[in-house]
DNA sequence: TTGTAGGCGTTATCAA
DNA sequence: TTGATAACGCCTACAA
């Protein structure tokens, strides 16, 4: 009843522990016989091969590494769940870690994967003036935030952003408020670009206004409170948020200063995690598509698809989701009474 | 320059390979003297003892494995996140799966682990009638969702639904109604005990009123409706939510059919997720102290801490936080006008 | 096609 | 305390 080893196998099937070996890995040269009769016994014995035996000589371990800043944030999570099931798929799994946004713990992280020597790492690097991390010698892929010297698969955020405000320009809104990401961090850097690409073509009578926040709730929370705490007139009538979170800490501080959504204020955020649809009113939102991105992630590292090229990353078209939360200015008849 | 073994760094230290093997596993017997040379050559060569060959003598993998219904759900998220950070702290490593709350998918999970050779296996069970699952002979424990025939760490699910329901009826809240969990979870069966329990204190003037719905918002929403969808006279005055979630989609049918929150309806959820504090009103919920959870689980699994015996699981109180979803019964003054 | 044997990098046993 | 050496379980030339 202990663990039958390849041994066992071999003397109960009457052949040698090479043979089996070969018809473990698939080995061609096996008469269709001896393999049959192998196969069995391996069944009848519950064998298992010891996977420590096995990537010591192989060298490859099935195993990749997930780092990501956090889980608390619904869009990594989601990235996480897409990318295990992904590796799963590919007969691999899945050793995850979180970084809490420090460097130090994410280079620790990194070290440790690469000592146990994973077949690849996808990571989201942490935030903030990161110089780089390393670890040499095995494949690597970042994901959501790019980073130079990496390869890298991502939505495209700035073409994102676009898609948002031009949705809300096109709907008529002028003062139309970013809460862009916070400084340093790529997708925040390339949202707050779409976002000004088309408060350009609006220059004649808007001028941009933004501020950085975290991608938090509360960070939301309180860049939204900052941006509308002015009087009527002068207060943006729309809000492009960095993410879904922030917008729905937006949605909370309209709520607090009483101003109604869509009606006073459309809110427009960025992510399409599960969330946005289910609140009240349902959030208008550009939708990544996590699961193409988890997908393209595992796939190349896995080599079932060719690495982005070091500068190039490979980006992902998003979506408008129109919901609730976004319409016409000055759409309220409720405007008449509050002046 | 090509990775150096625990031979290059005995010769070029002068001594024995198991000498350098004692070393690295700060065996005691070594001289001070020659554990410090030795210690300098690893640093110098760079030297990392591969962990397969280790592992295949050891029979220890430094591996724990986690598999949860999903990472959707931000209760779960959490649980994640605490059990890597305990892991870690431990010098553990985390593989992390997910079973999608399918049994077959949930069983070739725990196959997978075993595989794996993981020392330890932290699950939360799928939800339905689970017959059971079980990998034979690795320490296995089960948590939040406990089930039979395992040890198992989760809070006191019964215990913080009493505390919510006394709350409620405290307050002066007398129709009060619940959203249980899925028929057959073992901790929505807990909760709604619970709510059953206090609902018997208050037998003369008040009738059990309860549905089952999953865990999710828009379950919690469908459910919701379902229970405020009746004359204002009849209607509950007050819900309890056996996840933040269902009490988060609660808030949302509420706010569709016009109901204040909380002047004509207390809202009290459960869990104490980081989203319960940031929507509008602040969810009133009953907290479970998931940190502490994460790590018995991961100190009981590697022995830091006695295992709860099977039966008996390891419950860990709950706190409620009073916020703004919950007031007193007719607290409004619009109550006058609307009938 | 199949068997034999050496080696992968460590740990553990047993002498010295 | 230290050194030599046999496993650990599997893969892979090399022979047969």
């Amino acid at each position: 009843m202990s663990k039958s080893g390849i041994k066992d196998v071999a003397e109960r099937a009457g052949v040698a522990v090479g043979t089996v070996s070969r018809v473990l890995n698939g080995h061609p040269s096996v008469t269709a016989e001896v393999r049959a009769r192998v196969k069995a016994v391996i069944q009848e014995l519950g064998y298992r091969p010891d996977p420590f035996a096995r990537s010591m000589r192989s060298k490859i371990s099935r195993l990749i590494g997930i780092v990501i800043p956090n889980l608390t944030n619904p869009f990594f999570a989601e990235l996480v769940q897409y990318a295990e099931r992904a590796a799963t798929d590919h007969g691999h799994n899945v050793i995850f870690m979180t970084s809490f946004d420090d460097s130090a713990k994410e280079a620790d992280r990194l070290a440790q994967l690469a000592g146990r020597k994973v077949d690849g790492i996808i990571i989201v690097p942490s935030d903030g003036p990161h110089p780089i991390k390393a670890p040499t010698g095995l494949p690597l892929i970042t994901v959501d935030r790019l980073i130079a010297d990496h390869p890298g698969v991502a939505a495209d955020h700035r073409g994102g952003a676009r898609l948002a405000v031009d949705y809300l320009a096109g709907l008529g809104h002028r003062r139309i408020a970013c809460i862009a990401g916070p400084a340093g961090s790529r997708p925040a850097e390339d949202r707050l670009q779409g976002y000004l690409d088309v408060m350009k073509t609006l220059r004649n009578d808007s001028e941009p206004l933004f501020v950085h926040a975290a991608f938090d709730f509360e960070s939301g929370r309180a860049a939204g409170t900052h941006l509308l705490a002015r009087p009527r007139d002068e207060r943006p009538t729309a809000l492009f948020a960095s993410s879904d979170q922030q917008a729905i800490g937006c949605l909370r501080a309209a709520r607090d200063l009483g101003i109604q959504v869509p009606a006073e204020l459309s809110v427009v955020g960025f992510d399409g995690i599960p969330l946005s649809n289910l609140i009240a009113p349902r959030l208008t939102t550009v939708v990544q598509p996590m699961r193409e991105i988890a997908d393209a992630a595992i796939s190349s590292l896995l080599g079932r698809r060719t690495m982005p090229p070091v500068g190039t990353p490979d980006l992902f078209q998003c979506e408008l989701a129109v919901r609730e939360s976004s319409a016409a200015p000055f759409s309220e008849p409720a405007a008449v009474s509050s002046v």
